[in-house]
DNA sequence: TGGACAAGATTCGTATACAATCCGGAGGCC
DNA sequence: GGCCTCCGGATTGTATACGAATCTTGTCCA
């Protein structure tokens, strides 16, 4: 294959992509070299992409030791869904007075394509899909600024959903999405927001959030590592 | 002066300070080799605090041509603020059940600081001091996640302020901050979501957002430049 | 057998070197 | 006189070099 061109924006988006498909898990290590030797591309770029992973909170950038993708702790976890609570309802909202045909027709288009890669067994794909349906209904909100911040978190979530989701199979069979795509395609933009409310609620109560992977058995940190 | 070991953070830290309280304008090119100089490191660590800055749409970087101090357009000023007034009323909320005597006490400390730089003349510093009150009131309400959320917001909206803020004067004679420290000493929750909603709105209205700076005048860009 | 220590190997942090790109002005042409 | 072209200087983009910190592993001793 022909040698692309990459910058450390590539690499970032790249990566970024890899860890909210679960190919990477959280903990593992980044190595500059390696990442390096993958893309075609010194330390110098892997470096910069690195970084802007960091300030996204998607990696853990420890001095003298390197790259690791990040473990949210179960206090961020929660501080996650929370801001996104506070922030995503709101924009559905917006989103939903918002919507024209074609902003609907993309929606589905996006669901469309996550059922494809759930049926082809790619979960890992269909899971970075559902989290960038969330991008795409704050894009349409037209609020650069806070579609960011969503952006950032729906990232997060994907890490958190790795460590503490437990009944992985009934991954995104519900309909949130159908039903929330109904509503902003009637303009009903009350229940937009309550439907988007509750979709976040019912996800952060799927989350088993006792306690555990926040500090992991040095043992155990040994035999996924 | 002895020679500190400095690294990246802190060359972002001191120019991010340095932007808030204007003595860096929008628009100010921050040449690397300069940069470099001043804090006595390579290009390589003045790279990384400006990526940092880029991250936090602090600067602009223009490939090939370097990096700037951002100019926020018309529209980037409008989402910020309404960005504040999703985010920041529910914050203060929050933040007055959960504060004691301890964060009352320097929250006051805090304006104190203001009032003092005020007085010596120190417009820029006093302006980044009441940018900050919002970062203590957003920790005070310990939700991470949002606070740096905030912080990003509050920094942008110094920019804001440089470009599109009619009457300075004014600066920060108003009591907001103060009526807000009351309100949150009485645990009053609802009083302090308002004022802070308020405070919010009164800042953005004080704005001239008409149109122009977005789209400078080339002969404007060289007179300044 | 188990733990502590030390030397080697690996990996990161920073500086520097070199190539690519852009800006500005001198000169020429219309 | 105005505009285009081209070249020199300056600045950024990327790769590489080298010192510093960390990790590994093998050995010694209790």
């Amino acid at each position: 294959m022909a040698r692309q061109v990459i910058g450390s924006a590539e690499v970032a988006e790249k990566l970024a992509v890899a860890i909210h498909e679960h190919r990477l898990p959280p903990g593992t290590k980044l190595n500059e070299d390696e990442v390096g030797e993958i893309f075609g591309v010194s330390r110098t770029v892997v470096r910069a992409g690195l970084q802007q992973l960091a300030h996204q909170h998607l990696v853990d950038l420890k001095r003298n030791r390197g790259a690791f993708v990040a473990k949210p702790s179960v206090r961020e976890a929660r501080e996650v869904f929370e801001a996104r609570s506070l922030v995503e309802p709101t924009t559905a909202r917006s989103a939903a007075r918002r919507a024209g045909p074609a902003e609907i027709a993309r929606l589905r288009a996006h669901i469309e394509a996550e059922h494809a890669a759930l049926a082809e067994g790619d979960d890992g794909r269909a899971l970075y899909l559902s989290g960038t349906f969330h991008n795409e209904v704050a894009r349409i909100a037209n609020q650069e600024t806070i579609a960011e911040f969503i952006a950032q978190l729906v990232s997060r979530s994907s890490l958190i959903i790795a460590l503490y989701w437990e009944r992985r199979a009934a991954l995104c069979e519900s309909h949130a999405h159908d039903a929330l795509i109904g509503a902003m395609e009637r303009g009903d933009a009350d229940e937009a927001e309550a439907l988007m409310k509750s979709h976040l609620l019912d996800l952060y109560t799927s989350l088993d959030l006792r306690d555990a992977p926040a500090q992991p058995k040095t043992l155990k940190e040994a035999l996924s590592g």
